[in-house]
RNA sequence: CGGGGAAUAGCUCAGCCUGGUAGAGCACUGCGUUCGGGACGCAGGGGCCGGAGGUUCGAAUCCUCUUUCCCCGACCA
């Protein structure tokens, strides 16, 4: 009925799927070798056939660079809290990055599998790790009322199909690994695809006949780690971590450097060193405590209680006072933790200290109360009888101001020793810019990270716990040792997006854009001469095996170069009749300030050449 | 988990206080004019105003519940 009801001019013919627009140059021949192409290379595309989505505003919703740029340029779209579509364009550059890192790992010796995104309760209760993940493991029941899992990591599974095929030392080394979507349910996804609860991972694991192998392994994958980092064009730095949750010893995390990164990572600009803020270690300075100047004074402070407050009103700086953290012990009793004022407490190391309730436990303001007859904010180690531990920064410190463990005062020209016994020394803090480096050669400078690698000594802890083993040489029985591997490969186009944008758009480094090269034709639905130009153009750069897509969508020049420059293609090429009538084409980088004239007859050329310096 | 905010067209938002059957910009469709940096005019299509209940003659608007999303916090003496 609605379609009886339209005039006759509004029923057009509907083209066929892949049909030629009519105003396509004619000729049997080039359609023929044209679609011929397509079929062989189905990375070139037409953007009239393809699916460009781009957005004028990003979804309110969205929070980081990163994630703005992605949804604006559609590459991906929302799907639920953390959850994404890929679109076709996302698609491609998620697919160029599972590609290097496919190569690489191939390369490197180790071998695909594809292991089930639902695994069953049974082999998580093997592991302990049932018990002990939290609500981040998502559980479900099949209709049988058995319980399942949505892997949010494969250490299991690999673990069982390995006791199961691996039984000699022959068969060792083995290493598989897989790219496969995980599903970790985050407290909080956020940052689009940097933090996402269903994202793509590259996962390893390797199993050995020793330990001498496994760490031969574990320096092969920091290579490749390398190699792979390095072809993606990201700015990275390999940090030592802390193990974690997870378990085992040895491990390095590989950071994209960046502003808006989680992580916090300390380096020293003048060598190798690395390490998470967590892990580096805070040497004891190499400075003299001074001698007490100060007689003990005991101030009124009245409604004074952060270090902020303390350092204002009695006007010395932060670093001239002492905070005190009260935590449990094991035998419950409060612990009490000394820190400079300006320094933070960390409590990876504290909760390493012997004697502490584990996990780290911070004392209530009951037990505050009763063991130092004060509240937080003017508490002190005068008069404590109980254990004290000073952050070595601590323990060269004089004259310093610290609370009174009386509500409302603090005492100033506090000297350890004198006024109080000496506590034992400890590292408790977070290490600061300017701290000298570890390994001796400098000073320490902060910056951001994103996570993008990871690689762990598992040694037996799963190995262990499923039975997997193996016949040695001598036919005795042995554990095997374990390492595991992984690439966040969706977090790492967030990760280059964030390292790589301007105000026009994301800047894709050249192995992971979607399309090398675009080709804006101006004025494509009424000049005949730009048509044939550019699809002779399309089909050279198509034959010589570039990643390029025709914009034949015949919109204004404004829109395409907007579109492209959004969506971060690197090489731009401008065809247009005013160009044409002095036979020139041109060409822009996605950096370049502007573009460059070239003659028509050399653009191919040119263009190859910038794509495969 | 605690606290705050939001939910109206594909996207960004207005309307809500002071109830009267829903709007703008962008996007989309048609026609025309334009045509080298996100064009313009005219004409259109598109929303059970997150869901359920209540108050009312009448609810996007007021009330209750619910769902979803977002933000902040979860180092502090």
């Amino acid at each position: 009925m609605l379609i009886l009801s339209q005039p006759a001019a509004h029923l057009k013919p509907t083209p066929l799927p892949g049909s030629q627009r009519s105003w396509r140059p004619a000729g049997a021949a080039l359609r023929y070798t044209s679609r011929l192409r397509k079929l062989c290379q189905p990375i070139a595309m037409r953007a009239s056939q393809f699916l460009i989505s781009t957005l004028k505003e990003a979804p309110s919703d969205a929070e980081v660079t990163s994630q703005k740029l992605m949804l604006r340029a559609g590459m991906i779209k929302k799907v639920a809290a953390g959850i994404y579509t890929w679109m076709p364009m996302g698609l491609r550059s998620l697919r160029k990055v599972e590609g290097i890192v496919r190569e690489e790992m191939n390369r490197a010796g180790a071998i695909e599998v594809l292991m089930p995104a639902v695994q069953p309760a049974e082999l998580w209760q093997e592991s302990g790790r049932w018990a002990f993940y939290g609500a981040e493991l998502l559980r479900f029941k099949d209709r049988h009322e058995r319980d399942f899992v949505i892997g949010p990591t494969h250490e299991e599974v690999i673990t069982d199909l390995a006791r199961r095929e691996l039984r000699s030392y022959r068969q060792l080394p083995k290493h598989f690994y897989q790219i496969q979507t995980k599903f970790r349910d985050e407290i909080r996804p956020r940052f689009g695809v940097m933090r996402g609860r269903e994202f793509t991972m590259k996962d390893g694991y390797s199993f050995h006949a020793n330990f001498d192998d496994l760490k031969r392994e574990y320096q092969n994958m920091y290579a490749t780690y390398s190699r792979i980092f390095t072809r993606l064009g990201l700015a990275f730095r390999a940090v030592a971590a802390d193990t974690g949750s997870i378990g085992g010893t040895g491990s390095h995390e590989f950071h994209v450097i960046a502003e808006t990164g989680e992580d916090d990572i300390a380096y020293c600009p003048d060598s190798d060193y690395a390490a998470n803020v967590e892990l580096a270690e805070a040497l004891t300075p190499a400075i003299q405590r001074p001698a007490p100047a100060q007689t003990l004074v005991k101030v009124a402070t009245p409604g004074v209680k952060t270090i902020e407050e303390v350092s204002a009103f009695l006007k010395v700086p932060a670093s001239a006072t002492v905070k005190s953290v009260v935590v449990e012990g094991e035998d419950g009793k409060p612990v009490l933790l000394l820190l400079r004022g300006d320094h933070e407490l960390n409590e990876i190391k504290a909760g390493k200290l012997a004697g502490l309730k584990s996990p780290l436990t911070f004392a209530s303001a009951e037990s505050l109360r009763a063991a130092f007859g004060a509240e937080g904010g003017s508490l002190g180690p005068i008069g404590f009888a109980g254990r004290v531990v000073m952050d070595r920064a601590v323990a060269v410190m004089g004259d310093f101001v610290t609370g009174a463990n009386d509500d409302d005062h603090h005492f100033t020209g506090a000297n350890i020793g004198r006024d109080f016994p000496e506590p034992d020394v400890a590292d408790l803090r977070n290490v600061v810019a300017g701290d000298p480096s570890p390994d001796g050669a400098g000073s320490l400078a902060l910056c951001r990270g994103i996570e993008v690698g990871h690689i762990f000594q598992l040694r037996t802890k799963y190995s262990e716990a499923m039975g997997c083993k193996f016949l040695d040489e001598g036919g005795r029985e042995q554990v095997m040792e374990m390492g595991c591997y992984g690439i966040g490969v969706s977090r790492i186009l967030g990760a280059a997006i964030e390292q790589n944008y301007d105000t026009r758009g994301i800047i894709w480094p050249a192995a992971i854009a979607p399309y090398q090269v675009v080709i804006c034709p101006v004025g494509w639905g009424k000049s005949e001469a730009v048509r044939q130009e550019a699809a002779k153009l399309y089909d050279v750069l198509v034959t010589a095996g570039l990643d390029v897509i025709l914009d034949d969508r015949d919109e204004r020049p404004g829109v395409m170069f907007a579109d492209w420059e959004l969506i971060g293609v690197p090489h731009r090429i401008t065809i247009g009749d005013r160009g044409l009538k002095e036979g020139l084409a041109e060409y822009q980088g996605r950096r370049d300030p502007e573009a460059t004239k070239i003659p028509v007859a050399d653009i191919a050329a040119f263009v190859r050449s910038k794509v495969l310096a």
